[in-house]
DNA sequence: TTGAACTGTTTACCATAATAACAAACTTGC
DNA sequence: GCAAGTTTGTTATTATGGTAAACAGTTCAA
C-alpha cells in the first residue's frame, strides 16, 4: 500500500470535488440516472423520452399544431416532425387537416393513442415512484417545486 | 377569439400537464438551461462541460490513471481519450509513463493547466450564481443536496 | 506458464439536437 | 388587390455526446 498508484475497480471517491459541490454536473448525473431507467422502464420498443412527452401533450391538449408542440417542448418544429411520424407510424395520432388554414395540420390522438398513453404514463409513474422510493414524498415534492421554479425563473428565453 | 385554433406564437401554457409533475422531465428541462448557459459562460472556444469535468478531476487528484477518471465521471474509457486528447493538446495536461505499471498513463495537470482551471472555475461558480440568483440560498444547498442525495442513492450502478 | 483481466485506443455506430434552406400558405400595410 | 413579410411543415446537413466491439500490449493469478 506504499507508494502505488490507486487501481481500484471500484469508482473512486469524489466527494468534496469541486464538480460535487456544483449544481450543473449533480443535475446532469441525476437527470443520466433517470432517463436510463425511464427506458429501461418503458422496455426496448417504448417510446424514447422526447416521443413520450410528444404524446403526452397531444393527448392533453388535442388539435395542437406541431409548431406550438414545438414551443411547449422547447425545440425546433424540424425536430419535431421526426417525432409526430413515429407516432403517426404508431397509429398514436393523426395529422388533420384544418380549415382556414392549409398550413397547419393539427395533432389528434386516436383512441389507441390515448389508451396506449393511459399505459405508459402509469409505467412511467411506477419509475419514478420505484427510482425515487429512497427519499421521503416531501424531498421528492421539494425537488421537484424547486426544479419547477428554477425553470419559472429561467424559462422566458 | 370563437372556436379558432389556437395560434399564439408565444410558448403555451402547460400548467397542471403531466409532464409538469414529473420529476424527470423538470430535470431534463433544468439540465438543458444550465448547460446552455455553462456553454455561453465559457464562450466560443471555452471547455464543454464535460471536458471541464475532467480537467477538475485531474487538477484536484493528479496521476489518476483514464480508467479511473472514466469511472469518476461514469463514463467509458473509449470516450475519454478524445477528451484527454484535447486537455493534452490544449497543453493543459500530460500522459505519463507509471513506472512499475507500462499499460496505464498517469494523467498530470500542467501549471498552465492548473492556472486555466483556477480561470475557468471561478466563470462556472459565477455562471452558477447568475443563474440561480433567483433563489434563495437555502432553496440552491436544499436543490443541491436533494440531487446529490438522489445520486447516492441510485449511483451505485 | 497459461489463461484471465486490465489499459488505452480505434472504429463504427446511434441518439439527440440545432441550423439552414425551401415551398406553400397566410397576413399586413398600403 | 397586391407586394412584402411571416408562419408552417419539411428536408438535408452538421455537431455533439455517448455506447459497443474489437485489439494489442501488459499484468496478474492459479
Amino acid at each position: 500500500m506504499a507508494g502505488r498508484i490507486d487501481r481500484n475497480r471500484a469508482a473512486p471517491d469524489m466527494r468534496g470535488s469541486d464538480l460535487e459541490e456544483l449544481i450543473g454536473y449533480n443535475l446532469k448525473r441525476a437527470y443520466v440516472i433517470v432517463q436510463a431507467d425511464f427506458r429501461a422502464s418503458l422496455g426496448k420498443d417504448g417510446l424514447a423520452p422526447r416521443v413520450f412527452s410528444a404524446l403526452s401533450l397531444v393527448v392533453q391538449f388535442p388539435h395542437t399544431t406541431q409548431s406550438a408542440l414545438a414551443r411547449m417542448l422547447d425545440i425546433e418544429r424540424s425536430g419535431l416532425v421526426a417525432i409526430v411520424d413515429e407516432l403517426e407510424e404508431r397509429g398514436y395520432l393523426a395529422r388533420t387537416a384544418v380549415p382556414g388554414d392549409r398550413r397547419v395540420q393539427a395533432l389528434v390522438p386516436t383512441t389507441a393513442g390515448r389508451h396506449a398513453y393511459a399505459d405508459i404514463i402509469a409505467k412511467v409513474h411506477a419509475h419514478e415512484e420505484r427510482l425515487f422510493s429512497g427519499m421521503t414524498r416531501s424531498e421528492r415534492q421539494s425537488l421537484l417545486d424547486l426544479l419547477k421554479k428554477f425553470r419559472d425563473l429561467e424559462g422566458q428565453s
